[in-house]
RNA sequence: GGUCUUGUGGCCGAGUGGCUAGGCAGAGCUCUGCAAAAGCUUCCACAGCGGUUCGAAUCCGCUCGAGACCUCCA
């Protein structure tokens, strides 16, 4: 059996997974700061990261996964930039600092429910540990890793470096690089050097957001929620930290820098950054027009989009790709995820009506055995989801071959028809986490169409194709597909019920 | 400018130094009243130039191109 791999960005290369004390693994995911609509590419982040805690539960790991949400800082009001919220307006008519973090607090939680993205075990938020950072400042002060100067705490980048403690050693930055490039940038600082980091930056009295600290009114560092919230809920160090790949420089750098400074240890073993999504080529950015919602997304209402698409449609396109890379998305790369989802959905509900009459192992149930090993191991393979959906359409050949009487079912074990309802069911439901089209439940709606189809079949008995296919015509407008030889059954209606 | 990543067939995307990735699209066939679905067969690759090697898309160098980060960002 193979063992799980994993990519450490911190060693850059792909390391056996050892968990501190297995079988729990500590699993910190950076999450979203809540001042504006979670985009498309935060969706990718956290499914990623959601296959790879699925997965770790799947090979019977008990996970603590803990994902931050990040509510204190810059916040500004709803209008964005160029508004100045400091000018005195009628107090009602300025959004409350906890009114936007609500607002988008719940909208993140939607999307993720759409797509079905479990949640972590434990949500902390920044602004419900502000005395656990001060705490942590005030370590870092006595370890004279950090200065005061009017009211604000700095990280002393340079002192961390002397003393052995190598800043850059994720991002592969090293420090004089980093002086002489902030250099040519304006020099008004109250910091010691150019590279320093805020811990807590002193508020004017009209900042929004501020609370008492040893230095003065002021709010935390950017960097500091997730030092501070790892180490409580998973120990001075723990399995595994990760967060998109553009967190990597400079946030990731300062939280280990400051869990170092604080505690003398690294914070993580293993950091994982997952990659960015673009559109038609291009990042998604508002610059660009092509920053589309998840929303927009599944509702189609969007100029570059012809349609909406399902969330499962679209997490089965980010799994079809390594979650390391870059990923292009495109209208028909989305409508191709959409058919090859289909595919392997279909062939899943044929499986249950397979019948197993094989009385020996024969070739097929060899090749079942392999490709379902194989899907572990391309999983262990650093969670190489792409290369296990191409293997479970390989299944999927079979399972239609089968269906099909192309294969006959002498030929197919108990023990592989099995295997097949795990394997399935394993990595397409609990791993990847697609959910099934919604089967009908409605009992009298299954016999009034069995009415339907009885009749549609006398008429094509009786070579009358013109009522035969008005009827297939008609219920397909309904959002029916009758397939002949088959049973009846619904046509993704779930999506749109589920935006209105 | 610096750090890092990357360049695969019509599109999206895996990939180990030597063996068909896969999906969608295209072509042909089977099935079919017609569809749909499904099955089988098939076409189209590894940016360019050198080098290492018995052998490289896979390692090294250069050229060209793309992207991310260096400022809040998944």
């Amino acid at each position: 059996m193979s063992k799980l791999q994993i990519y450490n960005s911190l060693t850059r290369k792909k390391e056996t997974f050892a968990p501190i004390n297995p079988p729990h693994v500590g699993l910190y995911v950076c999450g979203p700061t809540v001042y504006s609509n979670v985009h498309l590419g935060n969706v990718r982040t956290f499914s990623s990261f959601d296959m790879i805690y699925r997965y770790l539960i799947f090979c019977g790991y008990k996970v603590r996964y803990v994902r931050n949400i990040t509510d204190a800082g810059h916040l500004t009001n709803e209008q964005g930039e160029g508004v100045n919220r400091m000018e005195s307006q009628a107090k009602l008519e300025l959004l409350e600092p906890m009114e936007i973090v609500q607002k988008y607090t719940v909208g993140f939680h939607q999307i993720c429910q759409l797509f079905n993205l479990l949640p972590p075990n434990i949500e902390p938020t920044a602004t419900g540990h502000i005395i656990e950072q001060i705490e942590m400042i005030e370590e870092l002060l006595k370890n004279g890793l950090a200065y005061e100067i009017n009211g604000s705490v700095y990280f002393d980048v340079t002192k961390y470096n002397q003393n052995k403690h190598p800043y850059g050693i994720l991002s592969g930055r090293n420090i004089e690089e980093l002086i002489a490039g902030y250099r040519d940038l304006d020099g008004q600082n109250e910091k010691r050097n150019s590279i320093d980091f805020a811990l807590w930056k002193a508020a004017s009295p009209e900042h929004i957001m501020q609370w008492r600290s040893p230095w003065g009114m002021g709010f935390p560092g950017w960097h500091l929620e997730c030092s501070v919230m790892s180490t409580k809920y998973l120990g001075e160090t723990f399995d595994i930290h990760g967060g998109g790949m553009d967190l990597k420089f400079p946030h990731h750098e300062c939280e280990i820098a400051q869990n170092i400074g604080t505690y003398g240890k690294q914070p993580a073993n293993i950091w994982m950054h997952t990659n960015m999504l673009n559109f038609n080529g291009q990042k998604m950015s508002k610059s660009f027009g092509n920053s589309i919602l998840p929303i927009e997304m599944i509702t189609g209402n969007h100029p570059l989009l012809d349609k909406g698409y399902s969330p499962m449609a679209i997490k089965f396109l980010f799994l079809q790709s390594h979650y390391s890379s870059e990923l292009d998305i495109n209208i028909k790369g989305l409508q191709d995820a959409e058919k090859g989802l289909k595919r392997l959905m279909d062939a899943r509900s044929h499986i249950e009506k397979l019948t197993a009459k094989g009385t020996t192992i024969s070739d097929i149930d060899q090749q079942i055995e392999s490709l379902a090993n194989a899907c572990k191991s391309n999983m262990d393979d650093d969670f190489n989801t792409a290369k296990t959906i191409a293997t479970l359409f390989d299944l999927a050949t079979i399972i239609n071959s089968l269906k099909d009487g192309i294969i006959n079912n002498n030929q197919l074990h108990s023990d592989s028809l099995q295997l097949l309802k795990t394997v399935f069911n394993g990595y397409l439901i609990d791993v990847f986490g697609l959910k099934p089209m919604e089967e009908n439940t409605n009992k009298i709606l299954d016999d009034v169409m069995n009415v339907i189809i009885q009749l549609r079949k006398e008429a094509k008995d009786k070579k009358d194709f013109m009522t035969s296919d008005k009827i297939r015509n008609e219920l397909q407008a309904k959002g029916i597909q009758l397939k002949d030889e088959k049973k009846w059954r619904h046509h993704l209606v779930y999506l749109t019920q589920m935006m209105h």
